[in-house]
DNA sequence: AAAATATCTACTAATTCTATATACTTTATT
DNA sequence: AATAAAGTATATAGAATTAGTAGATATTTT
């Protein structure tokens, strides 16, 4: 499952890419319109300054901008900044391997393959997905579910 | 990431798999062959007898067997009874379906079709791989390893 | 009856996740 | 220069989940 760190981060990446282009925003306004906790919101968009997905600017008029278009900005990415690994076992693992602690021996571990595939199958989903994607996905539902609502 | 719980049911099954047809085995002998915390590991037999995975005896020259061929336990099952969801969010889980909390309108929410997409995905592959699988997997790499180490 | 086994429930300990607090730095405006 | 408006950084508290333990009970075999 996904922690609030990582909906949340994503929620906050999805506004700043509406807002791509424009004058920055501030922490409170976005933590104000996606009702995330102010402070908890801080750490995460630290989190994202730091791994080099946003632009921040500090004093009056500051606030944080996407640093790249958020057609290039990809789910596996967000995630890997909030939760870590993609793979269900470390031994897997792309960008955060370390050996199972439960695990007797690695090469003869009759499990590693089936969560290869797991994680590469993930891995695929995850690293087409933008954040533009996103925004544009959610565009075409609210378009669709006002058609429908029109119809009744 | 997988829990250990998860890890040790398959471990537990995978043994059990072995020795399938043949006269039951207690939980103290798994969880030496396995080190697994004994009465961690009897928790996590009987969370696999209530599903119906496993078929038990008390007393005297009881234990545990499996209570099916190991080529119809898949993945998919144990990690379900162990682990819960399969899904990254629970409001596309089909077995443990709820609302997001932090979500205003699951209707026109972006990232549902992404994480059903990944659930799909993950769902699949662990659905192909039964228990049978993961003991021949083994058994291959014991004996591509062994034969490696022949050759040097 | 005694021994060997699983069952069940409750509890404790450890870890991780979520959230808050506090002090500090930078920038813009007046 | 002073002030206010932002972000930065680190520490800590609280909540939830995960891991593991304890103890009493129920069955079955011998």
């Amino acid at each position: 499952m996904l922690s609030k760190k990582t909906k949340y981060a994503i929620k906050a990446l999805v506004v700043l890419g509406k807002n791509y282009g424009k004058a920055p925003m501030q922490i409170s306004r976005i933590s104000q319109e996606e009702q995330i906790p102010k402070k908890f919101l801080e750490q995460i968009l630290l989190y994202l300054r730091n791994a080099g997905l946003l632009y921040s600017k500090k004093g009056a008029g500051g606030g944080y901008n996407l640093s790249k278009d958020p057609k290039e900005i990809f789910l596996v990415q967000v995630m890997r900044i909030t939760d870590g690994p993609i793979a269900m076992v470390p031994c897997v693992s792309l960008n955060f391997y370390h050996k199972c602690i439960e695990c007797k021996d690695e090469v003869t571990c009759g499990i590693r393959d089936v969560y290869t595939d797991v994680r590469d199958a993930t891995l695929k989903i995850l690293s087409e997905t933008s954040i533009q994607n996103i925004i544009d996905r959610e565009n075409s539902l609210i378009q669709t579910s006002s058609e429908t609502s029109n119809n009744l």
